[in-house]
DNA sequence: TCTTTCGGGACATTATATGTCCCGGATGTG
DNA sequence: CACATCCGGGACATATAATGTCCCGAAAGA
């Protein structure tokens, strides 16, 4: 194991420096494979079950030939011996490569979560992980920008690291607003806060949404009615856009300084994730709701997207709960997150693991 | 050393699978650590400082900073936090692949060689090796043949590997002879069976010289009168290059049956390599002569390459002994015999390794 | 024997890389 | 404070590489 570890380092900082290396060694594995499959097989052949193009395949099989990884002759083309031990090498290499795929893949399914980006590491264990989280979720966001958007964004370290990992990019017209009035944190952690750093980025504007902590109920909508909030509130449900944290409930509800008594209904309830206020147990259902005002879980249902960042493996109870419950469009994780929500998972239900088929005898 | 063990095998790969890409990871990480150390600085300093072009400069920081890798301003280009770290891991990276650079320019000084390529692994250890060593020798040879050129080859299970991994490619009007008369061995790995498998690939000729072995000094020099043998040894020596293997002395002995009372003299005087029919000591002096008809030591010192190719760490005496009497114009040899005539030169003379300064706390 | 597939050659078209210059702005120095 | 230098970003012309498509003779398969 100490093997894999190595090797994923490695393709980790490759992925980073040159990703056109991981993706041309993927590319010409699959040539290899497909070639081994079939061999001895022509190029137009080849080309056609790769669905590529004959000119493209040429190149790729001359350069092969030089690497003395393929023998050409008239029958057609085949793999040589050190073709044959390349590809069963790398084996061990895109099995590690395609775990990181497989676990997306198994994310969406137990999850019932459109799309899912697992990032390597675990935020537990080493902070830069959250730094990845951030950086995967702003190139997303950058992806699906368009002028005029509306973006909101809760707070926390996460969404926090998003901003900072955000590249300037200025597609028009973009407001940021902060999902929810203010809630008592450091203030670089604060929506406000990180609404202006993301808007600052993104060559937009932003809204800040001030408001006092733990007031009642009614005081909440009083001022609701208050007309420069309601202006600031509609502007904020407008968001076409979320990008949303998750936490964990008892820990979350601590740190919100709810009274000992709420705390203990949410134990009671088997609270265990919150996100935007709601607090939810491990089959995504409210078990409490704090009181605020900004972004509702009705207001989700209209957005095009609806971005949930959060990783370390101590958290996959949060993860899995909110995931049910908000069905964001997009989850973006971390390793530790997604192997504990599989373990956990599996536990659950008696599932086997699919194990991956993968070629020639990978480890 | 597991950790160190599985990056070089995904390394080795890699470098087989997409050499340019590997390459291109060595400059971006030259580019990193020239930046970190300049920092802030700006284009075309840079440019100036690494000897390459503003625009390929400019290509190369965009992309990384869109890996958020660097961070521009007005002031110049600086690391990022990610980049730093990135550098940081790379260092380990950097050393594994500089390593076989920093044997070869050892072995270099320690041999007097003037070029030296080492393959990863060891002969001893895996058989592949060899073929490796066949690789990298036919294509060195490729690089530099010219039409009408002369190849002389030994005989040896190396040297027919170099033939069996040359790529087919026609310079014109090459011939490919025998070191020395035939000498008993298996057919494949004569010298004249590889002369005619290496012809083949260079769609040239090659000249066959079959002699009966253990002749008298007398003898030989009798056949080397006749008009046919004596036309052929001309030819022969017109070799303007030369590949050839080297042998452990004893074990090379005994395989051409000397009488025992020889192998004691061979014993007795320290004869640790054989090349060529000579015999050398652990200092390369000669010996003992074989009789025989062929290239002789001082025909190797007007051909324009010398090539040795021998592997394994059980040889690392005799490729020393070799290189110091032939002084070859290149040697290819692998990680396993490099590394022990490195320590056994340490053992000699007591120098201490100079380890490789590198960068950012490398392992 | 005929048809199909083969690798290699070739050329036109498209895309990418590169060299070079210049702009306004920021920084450093006198 | 003014001037010189260096900065990143923009831009365009040129060079190089990649790609699509077609065709040849040879070999293999039916």
């Amino acid at each position: 194991m100490q093997r894999e570890e190595a090797m994923k380092d490695l393709l980790a900082i490759e992925q980073r420096l040159v990703p056109d290396l991981v993706d041309m060694m993927k590319k010409r594995f699959q040539i290899l494979r497909k070639l081994y499959d079939l061999q001895p097989v022509g190029r137009r052949t080849l080309a056609q079950v790769m669905d590529t193009t004959e000119r493209i395949l040429r190149a790729e099989v001359d350069f092969l030939k030089e690497q003395g990884l393929v023998a050409v002759d008239s029958a057609g083309m085949r793999l040589t011996p050190l073709g044959e031990s390349l590809l069963e090498a790398l084996g061990e290499v895109m099995g590690i490569l395609d775990g990181r795929a497989d676990l997306e893949r198994e994310l969406r399914r137990v999850l019932g979560v459109k799309a899912v980006r697992v990032v390597a590491g675990d935020v537990d264990e080493a902070p830069d992980v959250k730094r990845e989280l951030g950086f995967v979720t702003a190139r997303f966001l950058r992806e699906i920008l368009r002028p005029g958007d509306v973006v909101a964004v809760t707070g926390g370290t996460t969404v926090a690291a998003v901003a900072g990992q955000m590249p300037v990019f200025h597609p028009g017209n973009v407001l940021v607003v902060p999902a929810r009035g203010g809630v008592g944190e450091r203030v670089e952690y604060q929506a406000n806060t990180i609404a202006a750093d993301l808007a600052e980025k993104l060559g937009g504007q932003y809204l800040l949404f001030h408001l006092p902590d733990r007031l009642s109920e009614e005081a909440y909508r009083s001022l609701a009615g208050e007309p420069q909030i309601a202006e600031k509130l509609r502007r904020i449900r407008r968001a076409g856009i979320v990008i949303h944290g998750i936490g964990q409930a008892i820990a979350m509800a601590r740190r919100r300084n709810l009274p000992p008594e709420e705390i203990a209904v949410l134990e009671a309830r088997g609270a265990v994730g919150e996100a935007f206020g709601y607090y939810f147990d491990r089959e995504g259902r409210i078990v409490y709701q704090q009181h605020t005002l900004g972004l509702r879980l009705d207001d989700l249902g209209g957005m095009r997207s609806v971005i949930a960042v959060a990783g370390g493996r101590s958290k996959a109870g949060a993860i899995t709960a909110v995931a049910r419950a908000v069905a964001p469009h997009m989850l973006i994780t971390d390793e530790g997150a997604a192997r504990m929500i599989l373990a956990a998972h599996r536990q659950d239900t008696g599932e086997e693991p699919v194990e991956r088929p993968t070629p020639h005898g990978a480890r």
